[in-house]
DNA sequence: CTGAAAGCGCTTACAG
DNA sequence: CTGAAAGCGCTTACAG
């Protein structure tokens, strides 16, 4: 690979001339600029990342820390990351904890610190205070999606007023026996999403004064099959079977029809369900949800860094205003029967 | 961030024992060995990925090149690659195309080249001949998934064999009229792995002596809804409707098997469908289906690219044997009725 | 606008 | 086993 030298050889100017012109930083002449570039063209060369790195401090490269990229939002939020990245130019370096202590362990207490980063986006992970700590002594800006995390600069929705209207829907439709299908703890990550739908929808329960029956919060781990069993055993019960489900996700929201379905009964006929996220299949089943728009909090996150980045300026004021959603109605919610 | 140097003085010795100490690499007496340790860790020092990789050569790094992370095929090897990337101890940069031509060349022209990467992965990418010849410029170990790349180690399945078996499988039973639902052009991504399916689901048919009518190979784009739309238009059409579909995906085979329900028909008695994936899904479905093991691809991909740079050779034997898989009975097939 | 030179933080022959 | 020193390939004041 040829280096800078040969370039600058080539095009019969210094280094630094040959820095200033690829970078666009400082003024270069028309002349100097145009040979540069021919010279570079001919010889393929492109700068290389580590050297420029370790001269400039700055990488072109952010980190991305995930649970899983086996869930729809995190593989959604990632698409939306990568797409605007690359756009700006810069690398994503992906750390995929899988849902083990020992990858986190080795996430935050190494990989992270190694400086090829210029920051960083965590996606619905709780940092603990020794993460905090470990992120704050490289001084690197950090982006949260996902939950909020004390004077750091997070994108996240209102799950608290999501679900609210969630189950406002169903209510204002006529409902009153209306099932909340939740996170189980060990699968809500770490931001308690669940907690915060659930609190939600029981605010909007006691508003319309409508008991909340403790055998229809049931929790599931965010997966259509897991919410599939869960919501089956509940619909199987002829007894005190709800109207309607809340889902706090629409993966298990698709689990919920397709167990619904799977007893006889008819959605929205027998059973109206709502979710949150706006998959992509949601218009397959004609799931009625609110769309969080993932992709674009992905994208979301990646401006705000880029912004900070172009600050150059780390102490400034974390934002946290809620992202945007939407209510998206469709055919799986009606009037009771 | 404390320096190589801060650890050294802290320790007094030189950098380069604490070098050695910290990388292994060299002989260390155990009393300075131990000195350096202590003093890293008080100083909580991590070395400077950069540094180190302009010095030495190496980045601890790999480069892993995907279409898109929004398919169910791509997170899950993904998965599986990041989780024996961190266990390695080794960074993981991500290159999503998107499908986006724009994004594609930037990845192949601009960064993959920038000396950040000790090798490359790429996912269900049919290299171009210029791409290719980047990459070769890098000089760096590249290793594909899904697909055979002449003079490159590749890790895929038996297109053709699965295909043909999931065929037979439904011959065995005693359908003769079986559709294939296979990719469109656009959406095979590279590799047309539909036509090798496709290929194979013939080589069956015929063996079979049974018919393959053209209005039963049907197209889609790899997803559940496409997959539905297409196959609710073929199953709603009551001259000439087959007893059974080979599907490409396990995506596409939940598309077929929700618009079967969709038509009153069910499954397995009106209609019998078989998968290709391995689907966490299936087994909610009930879909019979050729588990490629599409996590341990991506792991296997890693050690691959771990042996080559091991062995700090690149000019060895491409291998290609075919990656193994499993055929899953379950209860979306049976004889027709 | 341009170049010589210091420096970024490591690794690794080389000599001892 | 250990250290002094060169070198990896850039960037960026500094001086002109």
């Amino acid at each position: 690979m040829p280096s800078i030298k040969d370039v600058a050889s080539r095009a019969g100017v210094s280094v630094a001339t040959v820095s200033r012109a690829l970078s666009g930083k400082g003024k270069v002449s028309e002349a100097s600029r145009a040979k540069v570039r021919r010279a570079a063209e001919e010889l393929g060369y492109v700068v290389s990342y580590n050297a420029s790195s370790l001269a400039s401090g700055r990488s072109r490269n952010v980190g991305f820390v995930v649970p899983t990229v086996g869930r729809w939002f995190f593989s959604t939020v990632l698409e939306g990351a990568t797409s605007a990245l690359i756009d700006a130019g810069y690398d994503l370096t992906l750390y995929n904890t899988s849902g083990q202590d020992r990858h986190r362990h080795s996430v935050f207490s190494d990989l992270l610190l190694r400086k090829r980063l210029d920051a960083v986006i965590t996606l619905t992970l709780k940092l603990r205070p020794t993460e905090l700590e470990q992120l704050r002594a490289v001084r690197k800006p950090v982006v949260a999606i996902g939950g909020l995390i004390p004077g750091i600069d997070t994108i996240r929705v209102d799950d608290f007023n999501i679900a609210a209207l969630a189950a406002e829907h169903l209510i204002s439709l006529g409902h009153r026996d209306i099932a909340f299908l939740g996170g189980t703890e060990e699968f809500e990550v770490d931001f308690k999403l669940g907690s915060a739908r659930e609190d939600g929808y029981e605010f909007a329960m006691d508003q319309a004064e409508l008991p909340v029956r403790r055998e229809w919060l049931i929790t599931a781990d965010f997966t259509v099959q897991g919410a599939y069993q869960k919501v089956r055993n509940v619909l199987a019960n002829p007894r005190h079977r709800p109207t309607a489900f809340v889902c706090a996700s629409d993966e298990m929201a698709f689990g919920a029809i397709l167990a619904a379905r799977d007893l006889g009964l008819s959605v929205p006929g027998d059973l109206s369900v709502v979710g949150i996220d706006g998959h992509e299949l949601g218009e397959m089943f004609g799931l009625t949800t609110i769309d969080q728009h993932a992709a674009r909090q992905g994208a979301a996150a990646v401006s705000k860094v880029l912004a900070i980045l172009g600050e150059h300026e780390l102490e400034h004021d974390p934002t946290d205003g809620f992202f945007p959603t939407e209510f998206v109605a469709r055919s799986s919610t009606a009037p009771p029967a």
